[in-house]
DNA sequence: GAATTATTGTTATACTATAACAATAATTCG
DNA sequence: CGAATTATTGTTATAGTATAACAATAATTC
């Protein structure tokens, strides 16, 4: 049921969201109830396998299953595909601005919308 | 309604939940359903005076409502303070990695969890 | 001061997530 | 093996976050 899950989040290139996952496992006969999609999307985190969009509130297969911990993400307004990339000078300096004022860093949120290039095309028909 | 919103979310050092404020505004005879406050949150958002934190669902009053739409934070785990940054740095180079994969940056997400100065030593007692 | 626009009120409901407890399955270890 | 322990999934109910849709009032414009 997680590995189904996890599958279903994998083929998905957008972010899902909890109820939308619940719905395609119930299609397949799985008798999932939120708790059981929820208790799989956190054994899913935990093992660092997907992330969690936060400003979507919707779940991603990650990119790179074997570093653990980082999501940074870039959000395509217009269709909704997200990438995800790994930025280790942003990383660092962001430690470093942390350390700076005597916090220690713990975990990161990094979010980013805006229009992926397929789309800027789009928008742009007089070009 | 929208002033005393913003005074109140102003006044909570930490970030304030839609519903907390709903609590606060009625307590204070303001009849405040949920729409009217989401209004309210909005409006304040669009207007540049909060942010809202997303990894925590809840509204935090801007540091320099001045330069519009930064908000980057330092959350403390434990004390749930929230420090909010402005680093040019490490916008540059978002915008330049996104730029990179054709992107066009519009907004940024950037939450940062952890411990504070003050919470640290309270965790470490025999230092 | 009538018409337009902006703001707030009201009711209902959708969406996201978890608490609490029950049942079943898997694993461990004498 | 088989009882005890641990891990996973099932079930019911409910908490928490957010918005749709329409009504009423207030402010602004001309």
């Amino acid at each position: 049921m997680r590995r189904r899950a996890l599958e279903l989040i994998w083929q998905s290139h957008r972010p899902l969201g909890a109820y939308q996952l619940l719905a395609k496992l119930a299609e397949e006969g799985f008798n999932s109830a939120p708790p059981t999609v929820y208790r799989a999307l956190d054994f899913l985190m935990s093992a660092g396998l997907i992330h969690k969009v936060e400003s979507m509130n919707a779940y991603l297969g990650c990119a790179h299953a074997d570093k653990p911990h980082k999501g940074y993400f870039l959000i395509c307004d217009d269709c909704q595909n997200v990438m995800e990339f790994d930025y280790q000078d942003i990383h660092q300096s962001l430690i470093d601005k942390a350390a700076e004022q005597g916090f220690e860093l713990r975990s990161e949120t990094i979010e980013l919308t805006g229009l992926c290039a397929d789309c800027r095309t789009q928008e742009a028909p007089a070009s």
